[in-house]
DNA sequence: AATATTAAAACATCTGATGTTTTAATATTT
DNA sequence: AAATATTAAAACATCAGATGTTTTAATATT
């Protein structure tokens, strides 16, 4: 089934047959591999290298490797997370301002808004009302919760019913998410997410695609401003200033 | 520096410990590890299960490990291809709809040629008509070249100064070469293509905002319209029906 | 000063031994 | 017969140590 391992390091060529493998769509989540022992025969290659080759495959998120008589190392589907987190590594070392994030959001944010107010269901609305109603429990009790301002914008962009709208919200959502945790939770500022919050769920409820697109593109700008109030004044950048993350040595 | 490893496997400690120190500034690009034996003593662990760390955080494009005397394992920011090879990865499983890629491309490329028009340069505008010079060389020998295709899109996201920005645009373009690059090369939908970018490249000569979003749009439209005609009409997908990539046990 | 040689640092790979997890199969009990 | 406990084997996890290869800084030579 594979070719003998050869070119500089083994493990890489290993990982890219397999790669190679599923994007071709002969290998398809769920499929086992061979035992370790048998596909480093195979691959006349050793335990070691094997090895290797599955770590980097499992940080790509293509392979599970699971202990015990039924285990082996089973290809997957890679998931939201595993990219989500992959963005994020990025946008930590692109350190982007606060206004460059605002720019993005300000662009996707109204648009998703308006295909949710055009596509939402009844089930849906329930599910963004109890989004709320917690929200307003937490906020009440004084707490901010970052999940549940994530599961909000999530939830209106699976609405959206798209795939890759949900990727992006999701990691930026979570990439900001980054930041806001550096920060002290100013309850004044919760509470005017709470109310934006609630206003966007008001449009959509009414189906009414400009209102919330309006109203979203006003908290994503709100919020920028609570952002840039909160961070550091002088960088405006998410991981702070460019200057700390240049290279030095000691 | 680092604590001894525990909790499941060893090398996913590891990776951990090691991508929480960078992600909180204690390690930065550049810095170099000390060397797999020293390492794997201060982790209190075996020289094989940290090469499985290192070869995970390879894969995540946090690190980059060199053979020779000046060698070793040294901290890399994550780039462009590392996320955006992530990002296909989770496209390819995703199989979105062209339906659901156009309606994402429909809502950020008129934005950022938008904002291309209003921020570029007369330098940037070489660089586009270079571009566009060599599609035309390319177009008139009867081919169509994917990665000025990519270049052109990614160039006016570039424009845009949004790094966010670049990012999304250079996925998007990326994903949509794996389905391009099955099709054979229709020179007609080609020419199409290229007319479209000259009409996008004037509007933002003439630093024409409006103009500019509405050409892109255009653009993004008429593609689908090809990639529509071209792939299997039934599915619409782009890594082939929805079903194939169902599990299956042989 | 330029070039060739060399030696050492650091990673790359392999082998084989031992330990741990998991679960299917089996045995036992109720 | 059903539920429960036991067991054994499959498969991965980890380790130790030997050997090989790459790379380059240091040295020697021209």
């Amino acid at each position: 089934m594979f070719k003998t391992a050869k070119f500089s390091r083994i493990s890489e060529n290993i990982v890219q047959q397999i790669r190679q493998a599923i994007l071709k769509g002969e290998l398809r989540p769920g499929d086992r591999l061979p035992s370790e022992k048998n596909l480093a025969e195979n691959f006349g290659v050793s335990k070691a290298s094997l090895r290797e080759a599955f770590r980097a495959l499992e940080a790509l998120g293509l392979l599970e490797v699971r202990q015990g008589v039924s285990g082996g190392a089973f290809i997957q589907k890679v998931n939201l997370e595993t990219t989500r987190d992959s963005i994020t590594n990025y946008i930590f070392f692109q350190n982007p301002s606060i206004r460059e994030f605002t720019e993005l959001r300000s662009i996707f944010e109204p648009r998703i808004a308006e295909m949710a107010a055009r596509r939402i269901t009844d089930e849906d609305m329930i599910e963004l009302e109890a989004n709320l109603a917690q929200t307003k429990k937490e906020l009440d009790a004084g707490r901010f919760s970052y999940e549940l301002d994530i599961s909000f914008h999530g939830k209106i962009a699976s609405v959206a019913r798209n795939s890759l709208i949900c990727l992006i919200v999701d990691s930026m959502q979570n990439a900001l998410v980054n930041i806001k945790q550096l920060i002290e939770p100013d309850l004044n500022f919760s509470k005017q997410v709470y109310l934006a919050h609630k206003r966007v769920f008001n449009s959509l409820r009414k189906r009414d695609p400009e209102k919330a697109a309006a109203e979203m593109l006003k908290h994503v700008q709100d919020v920028e401003k609570g952002l840039v109030k909160f961070c550091d004044v002088e960088s405006h950048h998410l991981f702070g200033t460019p200057k700390e993350l240049e290279n030095s040595d000691p």
